[in-house]
DNA sequence: TGAAAACCCTGTAGTTGGTTTAGAGTCAAG
DNA sequence: CTTGACTCTAAACCAACTACAGGGTTTTCA
């Protein structure tokens, strides 16, 4: 099959097939007389499974791990439960700043109930620091995104 | 001030006050006569703004709309309001995204209790797509971040 | 006085996980 | 034989920084 059946059949985007491929995920695929990429079930199911570990939210570098372990099936599998207790630790920090963040941002939204002039807006005070919000932290580098 | 000092008080990187200038967040700052820019009060006033609102994961773009409120007190900040309880809102649709993710990959973590060899790993074989893990949507582009 | 240390400058490239665009080639149908 | 659908590569773009490289300036202190 060629690369657009292989997308329509996983959902995927033509251009992120290609961009797997130059990232190593997905191997070279075999190329026609026109240069066209042809692929196997079995890359449907690589595809498969490198789709369904992004829904689960895993970073490129994780997968790519999974993907080692899946090609050595006689080994041990400890480091797959590893990664994947790691992954959820950071979904569950992520949610927990999430949820102090959400605190503080409603904490804010009440400081101006109805509008106003925009000098006297008790938000623009509370951002300005004129106000005392609980501490938010700054981000840093982080493994779980931020909200844009 | 010098731009170090203006790092340290408002705990800003370096890198990151001269970016917030290129993007026309901070305004051109003056020179002294060997070309380092020199800050004020008021400076350490804006940025600690933006950095307050970066805390609570605001977008870069969202900040430029609370500064012309800022810039334009006489004004109605009904716009300030609305643009906090999308902020809000998004931080909230994000929650409920990790924590279905959460959610699934615990179920996925349960498919193997201890160590196996890889071939016979139930997550992955969860991940191959021959468990049926309930829906998990593919991630778009969205307001709110991934976990990485 | 002079030299090292600390500070600052510009400009560019890298990060993540793709998306978009430009410009061109290939292939099947009518 | 031409139109339209499909595919190709390479490069630029997104957010919000961070990290150099390769300089110049100012301060310190011996």
């Amino acid at each position: 099959m060629k690369i657009g059946e292989l997308a329509r059949s996983t959902t995927t985007p033509i251009e992120t097939i290609r961009f797997y491929e130059r990232e190593g995920l997905l191997p070279l695929a075999a190329r026609t007389e026109g240069n066209y990429r042809i692929y196997s079930q079995e890359h449907i199911e690589r595809l498969t499974f490198i789709r369904h570990c992004r829904s689960l939210d895993m970073a490129l570098d994780e997968i790519r791990a999974l993907l080692r372990f899946k090609e050595a099936p006689q080994d041990n599998c400890a480091g797959v439960n590893e990664l994947l207790d790691d992954h959820i630790g950071h979904v569950a920090q992520r949610i927990r700043e999430l949820r102090g963040l959400e605190k503080q941002l409603k904490l804010l939204r009440e400081q101006c109930g109805e509008a106003n002039a925009a000098g006297d807006c008790g938000i623009l005070k509370g951002l300005s620091g004129e106000m005392s919000l609980p501490s938010a932290r700054v981000p840093g580098r982080r493994h779980v995104h931020g909200t844009h």
